[in-house]
DNA sequence: CGCAATCTTGTAATAAGATAACGTCACATC
DNA sequence: GATGTGACGTTATCTTATTACAAGATTGCG
């Protein structure tokens, strides 16, 4: 059912609204921050962006970035689930970059198969300065 | 002054707490756990466990979970800091295993260098099920 | 010693992030 | 029409983390 990557049009309204925020903006958005922006549209408690949240997940149309406690948009709409993603994150002004990379997933891939380990989910999060962000 | 790996008797009389509750614990601990294990001892608000745990996190002795909001003990005290550390979580029995790889990081490294990002930290948190978990 | 600078601690209050529990509504299926 | 399913709304509650302020302890001089 979800195997696929979905199209915006199969989006209910909220998930819409979120997915609009989050499309919107330059950077990640927490998730009390997105409540705030659409409550002209209705939303009133944290849950309507959690439930919205989850599937757009599930969709793997947003992603969350553990290390911020934030969502971000996905920009690569390639990446296809089969490989791991990495995020490099900007600690000045805030830029998501998202990259996936062959190497890196078979490496990760062999580390967990040397451990017996039944790999599900991978979290990369690569923190710094951007390159416009280290000139300054 | 901190440049180096401190000695446990380097500590402060809250951390050495703080350390002792991880160390003694099979796995990751929440902030607000080891508040309530060390009650006994004195513990009443969070902010006395999170100092003590922001020291041990610089000192290198103890390591941030970012997709558990959770802290562990390092369990290998070899790690430098100058490798990167990558976990692998077990979803059924909340077991952590810490892993440095020459590979990874050097992976790591050019995907950095290629973008011209400046990076300073990685997080790397691999979720599944352990060998024994599988088995059941 | 006397004093300042710094580090560590204690406490209360509050902010930020996430979920539980309950009921309702719309729609598809039989 | 009965039934099941999924999205939605609302309230309350829980977990995680930080801000602000004050009091002790420690160190390093002069
Ligand atoms: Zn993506
Ligand atoms: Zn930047
Ligand atoms: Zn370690
Ligand atoms: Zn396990």
């Amino acid at each position: 059912m979800n195997e696929h990557v979905h199209a915006a049009t199969d989006l209910t309204k909220n998930q819409t609204l979120v997915m609009g925020a989050l499309t919107n903006s330059d950077g990640p958005l927490s998730a009390y921050t997105i409540l705030d922006q659409l409550r002209d549209h209705g939303f009133r408690a944290p849950l309507q962006v959690y439930r919205a949240l989850d599937k757009l997940v599930e969709f793997g149309l947003v992603h969350r970035l553990e290390s911020l406690n934030a969502f971000v948009a996905c920009r690569h709409p390639g990446c296809d689930g089969h490989q791991t993603i990495a995020f490099m994150i900007c600690e000045s002004c805030g830029q998501v970059n998202e990259i996936s990379d062959g190497i890196l997933t078979k490496r990760l891939k062999a580390l967990a198969d040397e451990a017996s380990f039944a790999l599900k989910k991978t979290t990369i999060e690569l923190r710094g300065l951007c390159r416009s962000c280290q000139a300054a």
